[in-house]
RNA sequence: GGACAGGUGGCCGAGUGGUUAAUGGCAGCAGACUGUAAAUCUGCCCGCGAGAGCGUACGCUGGUUCGAAUCCAGCCCUGUCCA
């Protein structure tokens, strides 16, 4: 165990942010005695980011909260030459305009997240578009090339799998990383940058970044990665059935986000807890250690803290509200998905489908053969059920987690 | 440009003329047990249809055949090796 004498670097220790540092030593003797700008680099593919990314965000607010300065860097250049890295042939490449309106509705959560302004320790968001559009290919050849060898990138993890399972790695993929590492060295020269930090499988990317900027400025910057991030059973963060979790309040319901939360694996709550809330240590100890049946209570602190991050203390409580109602009283909370119920009633097919809990009338069906549909807590075995119209609101549930409300229309 | 190997459902991966909507695994959904957890067991897992059934689907386009994911031709894509 390393005692690190910089704010940053305990903090970020004892929340369980590092992975791997470049030189642990030289970021913490730099970080007790100035402000260190610090980056991440963010894609701007989707109009949100999601939960996958949200350790990455809250370690550029511990960065802050240890009085350093955090850069956002969109990806804007790389994601207008198209991300290769996923193997679905037809990705579409974005348009600068949509690329720009991803960025400013990425930057509403970022917003939420961390203080922006012209502040020595005010975080700025940048986008390398401003830099790499004006590259020329033989400007990037003769300045950027000969700091690197194929030996060498050969040896890279990414590319190295790649060719071990025969998959086709393009010469525009393979160029990413120079791209990459040509980011780091331009934030040092225009931000005075020191520290890139990433998930761990940037590992390869930000140490080329740091060899750029030292060959090419003969400046020493560092980095800094955080550990891959799954839950206990295994899978990535941040993928459940219904898709992605959303950061964005458009692109996913508070209440499903708070959901999210509340449903984590037992044995995540203590890690989560620290990674992304800023509830102090000691009480999150505490947290971590009930048992059986009380850890649930640790849960609602989670998603509460982390609903409040990264939406609204209002979400949070409107969100939790809910949960108790629905759950605990059997009842409907307000934040419910609500689905009109016509006045001549409705198949209860078209209900499940309607209100989204089915994606198909196959599935609907399977559903309720499987016992799992409910009209007010009461299973429908029917396939051909017909739900009467009422005067009051019903309660319709697929399986004991995903509940909605059929209102009435008159 | 040449030789060889490949392209199967969300992913991995069987299948080499009919009983194949396509073995198996993973992921997912539901049920039981629980704590809105995990593990375990059971069922489900292309779409439409109340149902018999119909429609689509094994890179693309044609062809052979009563019948093709499976055979043939052309094309596209990927990998390995050669030029």
């Amino acid at each position: 165990m390393t005692t690190y004498t910089s704010t940053l670097l305990r903090l970020l220790d004892e929340r369980g942010y590092i992975h791997q540092a470049t030189d642990a030593a030289g970021l913490d003797a730099l970080a007790a005695k100035q402000v260190v700008p610090g980056y991440i680099g963010f894609d701007a593919t989707a109009p949100s980011l999601h939960v996958g990314s949200l350790v990455q965000i809250m370690m550029l607010r511990r960065l802050q909260q240890a009085g350093h300065k955090p850069i956002v860097l969109m990806g804007g250049g790389t994601t207008k030459v198209g991300d290769p890295s996923g193997k679905d042939e037809g990705r579409k490449m974005l348009s600068g305009d949509d690329i720009k309106a991803n960025i400013a509705s990425i930057r509403t959560v970022f917003e939420k997240l961390l203080t922006f302004g012209d502040g020595p320790s005010d975080a700025i968001m940048v986008d390398n578009d401003e830099w790499l559009s004006q590259l020329g290919y033989v400007d990037l050849l003769r300045d950027v090339g000969p700091h690197f060898t194929i030996n060498r990138m050969l040896t890279f993890d990414s590319v190295k799998l790649r060719l071990e399972r025969e998959q086709p790695l393009t010469f525009l993929e393979f160029n990413y990383m120079i791209l990459q590492a040509y980011d780091f060295r331009e934030l040092a020269l225009r931000h005075e940058c020191r520290l890139q930090m990433g998930g761990s499988d940037q590992w390869g990317n930000i140490v080329n970044g740091i060899e750029l900027t030292r060959r090419m400025e003969g400046r020493e910057v560092f980095g800094l990665t955080t550990p891959l991030l799954t839950t206990a059973d295994g899978a990535k963060m941040g993928k459940t059935a219904a898709g992605a979790v959303w950061l964005n309040e458009d692109a996913l319901p508070a209440y499903d986000f708070w959901q999210y939360w509340r449903n984590c694996d037992d044995r995540d709550v203590g890690r989560f807890l620290r990674l992304f809330t800023d509830l102090p240590l000691g009480e999150i100890v505490r947290l971590e250690a009930l048992d059986g049946n009380e850890i649930n209570a640790a849960k609602i602190v989670l998603a509460n803290e982390v609903t409040r991050l990264c939406r609204s203390d209002e979400a949070a409580r409107t969100a939790e509200e809910t949960a108790a109602a629905t759950f605990g009283a059997g009842g409907v909370g307000s934040d419910l998905p609500v689905f009109a119920l016509p006045s001549e009633g409705m198949s209860l097919i078209d209900a499940l489908v309607g209100i989204g809990f089915a994606a198909s009338r196959g599935e609907a069906k399977r559903l309720i053969a499987g016992g799992g549909a409910k009209i007010d807590g009461r299973s429908i075995a029917d396939e051909a059920h017909h739900i009467a119209a009422t005067a009051g609101e019903l309660r319709i549930s697929a399986g004991k987690k995903k509940h909605g409300v059929l209102r009435p229309t008159n």
